[in-house]
DNA sequence: TTATTATTGAAAACGGTTATCATTTTCATT
DNA sequence: AATGAAAATGATAACCGTTTTCAATAATAA
């Protein structure tokens, strides 16, 4: 199935060999707007072909990490998740965490400010402190509709 | 040594029983401006007092934090680390952390924009998401001056 | 001082992730 | 298409930060 993917040609050739997990595991992450553990990604693909194993899962992970082709996000229970990146600029987004479900909302609302800002104060930071930005991540918890109406508001 | 700390009288009688390992790890993350992990406390008290045990440590830490006296941060690499959080409200600040060598520098500057731009950014998706916002957490990822002058980037 | 009950420390368990290593697969070269 | 070297894989064990268990200890109210 060659070229059935945006995505692949832009991947192909940039990591190494292209084998079965290596596919599976960008074309899963590639469907979902689900933000998946590496846990969730083998359930999923094990079920269909149970000859893959979980050790691939985190290594592919952590290749195609490196390689910035997915993003990488730890949350507050030290567990990670993982979602593509598109090639869009518009694909830069926050996160909304709820800290008693874990779900997670993406927004992408607000970006001109935001985005303003953060350039702003990435100069100022990078020269006062010498530091080499490469990346910025916003995140907002709390909790989310059906937590708030059920629930005493957990740790954070 | 009764008062002998400013926050002690915030802290005292909010906290169940007032112990000595209880007060051992606030004053260790008082007087400190690193964020020490879990271990790094332990090893700190164990040395002076051998009698503390790396249980206990965990569990204050917890009891402090679900208080919110102390601030807790999830590492990339999924280990925790603390903060001492000062009653005032210059206190709040974000984060500039290496991904090479973990260091995290503090930076409050900037803060009004910033602060202004969150809360408006909060009231926004509060109401778009229908999402309690509680807390927020802003980082930027990049290399210190050292780790730049060595190296090559790693992995984020 | 005593009784009650929270707190503690040691050890074992836990859960996500990483290292080990023998086997299998990819792919450039025939 | 067949070969072979190197990369990638999967099962298992190890790892490491954190949590649970449980009997012993210490803090507070009486």
């Amino acid at each position: 199935m060659p070229g059935q993917h945006k995505w692949r040609k832009r991947i192909e050739g940039h990591i190494g060999r292209w084998t079965a997990p290596r596919e599976a595991v960008l074309d899963l992450l590639s469907r979902t707007s689900e933000h998946l553990s590496a846990k969730e990604i083998y359930a999923a693909l094990h079920g269909k072909d149970p000859s893959i194993g979980l050790t691939t899962i985190y290594r592919t992970l952590d290749l195609i990490n490196s390689l910035g082709f997915i993003h990488k996000i730890v949350m507050r229970d030290g567990q990670a998740r993982y979602e593509f990146r598109t090639d869009k600029a518009s694909d830069h987004h926050h996160h909304l965490i709820c800290t008693r479900c874990g779900r997670i909302i993406d927004y992408s609302e607000f970006e001109k400010e935001e985005l303003e800002l953060i350039k702003k104060t990435e100069n100022r930071l990078s020269k006062k402190y010498k530091f080499y930005i490469l990346d910025h991540s916003i995140e907002f918890f709390g909790l989310c509709e059906e937590c708030r109406l059920e629930a005493k508001p957990s740790d954070s």
